[in-house]
Parts: structure tokens; sequence; C-alpha cells
DNA sequence: AAATATTGGTAAAGCGCTTTCGCAAATTTG
DNA sequence: CAAATTTGCGAAAGCGCTTTACCAATATTT
């Protein structure tokens, strides 16, 4: 057994023999001492397996080096989110890079439940980033409010920096390689309205229909962006008996309903009816046919986050962002002569 | 504005006209005060908007409330790692029902680069729960000697209380579930062997082989679980010329890979060779055709592994845990006449 | 060589909280 | 009613680090 004791500075000053503050600006690189005795206590700390603490750090200097994170989604399934945990970890990664701790807010501290503002308070947060959050409870406008830096994923929030996709060109892009490929009866299936994200997509899709006019089109709503609902909605696109030969899916969960909605009454994809979904959620790549999406780039849009709610806290001020976006082609979509 | 000043713990002193011991006293249910003084305490520290510093609380009580995470995915896709994320998502849960936090290891603090151990000193990190690591490297043994609490989810380590999947049984029960659909010419294309998983799977399904002398096997290994490696390995089962009429893989990104393998050789699952995978990735459900599979209760072996690690946090010993799994029957397997 | 500037170092206060110990007042006991 | 407990509270030290203000010893300028 080595001396496992945690040495502290004042130790590493009396084995160096020299004072506690000599030790500490030794340590920091900072003050006013001479080379020598920096190595010399260097060396010291080394020899000790000195490893200074992070509470009485941040006591000390009123610094904390964390980050909140403000996720709470609507589905519980957590760090499992397809697109969320993707632009978390592109955040994840861009803030430990500076040196940041992420922290996640969602939280019952102990027996007492905090707000989010009193948990940053108590936590000494030094900035938020609300990664996918839709409540109407006042807490994060009590945030917006305490003047703590905040950057936003989602376009839910006003006064807030958002990183986002630029939903808007999606759906111009998607609208549009359809009617590259000859269709000119295009549905779209939106994403619930409440979403930014679905009213963005949506202003793409009317916008190219509105410029050609030979485009006949419906729009359909989803109340979700899920599996299901994408399967509902397809069933009404059916009943219709106004049959599209090409459908935008504001999402890629609901655009595997569709697909199997249309395979269970024998529409094949892509030849009876062409579908392109959003988001190029991974395993989508996979899926048989393969699905042709628009692709977020999601890690992308999880750095800039970062980058924006790290500059804020050096007190600059940043706007919000839109990240591109591109379309993937896969196998169902398919040229209408 | 409102005062939004942090008052701290002389303020609710002066305010109260008590001493700052009787405060804290106070705050804290702790000591002997009387209930009416505590009562006018309280009553002072919500006008104030009182919230207590964790750096001092942490200083001073030496207890950090905070658990690391050791989560260095070979893949870089962090977050998104359909199983990984699972597990990560019930140890979170969990282990905020107690009042922790978690915080992640994978880090280079600031400029200087610390190692596990390292961090953990200078954290205070009270305990560690390694979800995903497969490295040589000397730093977890340096934890493991360091006495620091360690829960792990992979089976990779010794002297390490583990929860992990009871894979034995998993092999036993998907060779058996394809035997008593009436095949007897089963292979197993199993993980990568330098896995724990892998080999008690192979085990497993190899017990059940020893138990029936009318099945016929071949055993192939892949070098990692993707699906381009259950490809390749299914080439090499359709070049063998001797064709089995059950596949069991031991991972479902390769179950993947060998259905997409055999369906351009046209070979169908399940009419022609039944599949079944292993580890119920969610988004598998949604395949075509949806792949039968042996689940792991991921969010429980998250949960578990909480629930142990802070067993130990509190001075109890645990040993490992094995969680139970069971068949997911979709449409990759037949029976065979 | 005297006046000035610089260098290398230290003592001590402060960050916000907890906790031990002691003491007076109030309460219970014999 | 005196003696023994119990109750309510505060002074002060401690957790481990940073930083300001200051001092003595060198080094630099006239």
């Amino acid at each position: 057994m080595k001396m496992k004791q945690k040495a502290n500075i004042y130790e590493l000053a009396r084995a160096s023999g020299f004072s506690v503050s000599t030790v500490s600006k030794a340590l920091n690189h900072t003050g006013r001492i001479s080379e020598a005795t920096r190595q010399k206590i260097l060396k010291i700390a080394s020899e000790l397996n000195y490893i200074p603490s992070y509470h009485a750090k941040a006591l000390s200097l009123n610094k904390s080096w964390i980050i909140g994170i403000i996720y709470s989604d609507n589905l519980g399934i957590g760090f499992s989110h397809p697109h969320f945990s993707v632009i978390l970890e592109g955040f994840k990664q861009e803030v430990e890079k500076e040196g940041y701790e992420i922290t996640f807010i969602n939280r019952n501290m102990g027996n007492r439940s905090m707000t989010y503002l009193e948990f940053c308070q108590y936590r000494h947060v030094e900035g938020v980033f609300i990664v996918n959050y839709y409540s109407l409870s006042k807490q994060v406008p009590q945030l917006i409010e305490s003047g703590i830096p905040l950057v936003s994923a989602d376009a839910g929030f006003d006064h807030i920096p958002t990183v986002t996709s630029n939903d808007v060109l999606g759906g111009v892009l998607a609208t549009q390689y359809l009617y590259n490929l000859g269709h000119r009866k295009i549905d779209h299936l939106a994403g619930p309205s409440y979403t930014i994200s679905a009213q963005h997509r949506k202003k793409g899709f009317m916008q190219v229909v509105s410029e050609h006019q030979d485009i006949t089109s419906h729009i359909y709503e989803a109340n979700n962006y899920s599996i299901e609902d994408g399967y509902q909605q397809a069933l009404k696109i059916i009943e219709s008996n106004d049959l599209p030969t090409a459908i935008f899916v504001a999402g890629d969960w609901m655009a595997l309903g569709v697909i199997q909605a249309l395979k269970e009454h024998h529409i094949s994809v892509p030849e009876d009816i062409s579908v392109i979904g959003y988001d190029d959620l991974e395993f989508l790549k996979y899926s048989q046919p393969a699905l042709t999406t628009v692709s977020q780039n999601k890690l992308e849009i999880g750095k800039r986050a970062a980058q924006y709610l790290i500059q804020q806290i050096n007190g600059e001020t940043v706007s919000s962002l839109n990240v591109d976006v591109e379309i993937i082609e896969r196998d169902t979509c398919q040229k209408r002569l």
C-alpha cells in the first residue's frame, strides 16, 4: 500500500519549506515567484501525488466549470432518444474540450425538489443548454429572467439563442427533390403544429408548392412524431381516394408508419408512391427499403450550441444559428415520368 | 427587478438575529434548537430566497454527491449507443432518486489531462460506474486499487461487482427456442471472443447443442458486433454449401447484416432460414421482417447497478448480479416440420 | 553611493458552510 | 428548594484553496 492520503496545499507548504501562498502560485502559474522554487514545489507536489480539491477551488474562485442540461424528453427514453442524444453528444464533446462538465437539471435533489433556477444557484451552474423541453411551466422563463447564459437546440423559445436545423430549407429541399423527380401530386404529412420545427418544414413545403402551379397537394397534420401517428395519418391519405405520387413526411418515425400502412394496403414504396422522411435517424439506413430523408447535422448542432454557450459565459453576446441540412438519397423515392 | 443577490448564511443570521450556527442547524434539521426559532429562520430564508452553496457544503462536509461514469464507447457515438444509452438512462434515473448527480470521466480537464483516478480525487467522486469500457490501460486497475466504490455493467472486469445480463441463459433460451420450433441444423454466429458476453452466449448455445444429439451445428465468430461483420460471416455460411435451417446470431446488428446477405442470395427469412438475434435494440421492432431476438432488460441493469453502487458508498458490500433475459418473438423465426 | 524599481516571498483574510464545545437559562428530579 | 438534567443557543475552528497587501532583499538607474 502506498500512502493514499490526499495531500493538501498545507502539506506541500510544509514539505517544501515555502508558504501556502507561494505553493498556490507555483501550482497555478500565477503571481511572482522564481522559476527555481516553482520547480521545487512542482516536484514535491508530484511526489506527494497532490491533486487539488475541486470544492475548495470552486468555493474560493466562485467558478464551477459546470454546465446544466435541461433534457426532459416527453417519451421518457432519455439518452436513448435517437435525435437529441446525438445533439447532446456533440455538445458534451465540445464543452469538455473547454474544460467544462455537464450535469442534468431535471432533478429532485435529495429529499426536497428544486426549481431549475434554484438548482442552478445551488450548483453554481455557469450556463444552461435546453436541449429538449416542452412545458408550459414557469421554470424556463424564470431562468431567462435570472440572466444565466442559455442556449437551446429547439426553436421553442424566443429570447434564447437557438441552434437548430434550417427546417424551412429542409422543407424546400425535400419538396424540390420530389418535384425534380417528376412528381406533381405531392402530399405533406406535417408534424404537430405546436413545434416550430414542424411549422418550418411545412412552410418550406408550401413555399415550393406555391412556386409551381402544376403541383397538387394536400397537407395532413400529426399529433406527434410517432410511428403510430404516421400510420394513422397514412390511412387518411389512403381513404381520401386521391392518392399522391409522393409524400413528404416531416419525421422519420412517422415515415416508417406511413410506409407500413401503405404496404398493408398493397401500395408499394417507391414504385407507387415515393416517400421522403426527415431527421436521418441513424438506424434507418438499414430499414427496408432504406429511407430517403432530410439529414440534420445533429452533431454539429450540439457543438455549435456548446460554443455559443461558452461564448456567453465569457461575456460575449450571440444570436441564433441555422445549421444546414441535406438530402440523403436512398431507396424510397423514385423518378416519375 | 427583484433582489437577485444570493443571500448567504451570514445574512440570514443577521436578518434573523440568531447566530450562524443556529441558522445552520435550523436549515438542516440538526442540533438542538427550539421549533419556534427554526420556523422564524426558515421564514426569513424563504423571504430572502436563500439557496445554500453546494461548494461550501461539499467542502465542509467532504461529501460531493457525485458519481462518475466511465463510458468510452469504441464507436465514438457516445450517448447514441442503442444498448448502453438505455443502461445509462436507468442508472441515471436511479441515482438521481437518491440525490446523486452523474458526471463523465472520459475527460481532459481544462488544459492538463488527468487519469481517471486523479479526476475522481479532484472531483471527490464517491463511486464509479463503468458502463462500457474496453482498454488495456492501467487506468481501471488503478481505480480498483484505490478502493473507490465501483460497479460495472460489463462483465469485462474481475474484482468489480458487475450487473449484466444472464448471457448463458440467453444462449440457452435462444437455442432451445429454435430447437422447439423443429430446427435441427442450427448455426451460431458468435460475437468477438474477447468479450465475456459473447463467450457466455456461445456457452449457452453449446450447452443446448450438447444436450441434443440430433442437432448439427457450426459456429462462426465475428470480430465485432457490427452489421458489416454479420454480413461477412453470413457469406461464409452461404459459401459453406451446408446451409442450416436456423441461425442464432449473438447480436442484433449482426443479425441485420446476416439477413441482408441472405436476402441478396435469395434465401428468405424466415421461410428458408430462421434467424434470432440478441439485444432487442429498440428500433428493430420496426425492421422488415421484424427481428425475433433475445431481450436484455437494459433499464433494469442500469437501475440495479445504481443500487449496488450506492450500497457500496454506504459501506455495504455487494456481489455481482445476472439480470434475466427473455425471448421476444417476432417475424424472423418459423416452425420447421 | 544614494535613490528607485523590481523581485521573491509571506501573513492573513476570505469564500460559505458545519460542528464541537461550552455556557447560561429553563426544567426536572429527589 | 437545592441538585441534577436538559434545552437553546453562540463562539470559534476547520474544510482547502486564492489573493491582496505588504515587506525585505536584490537589482537597476542616476
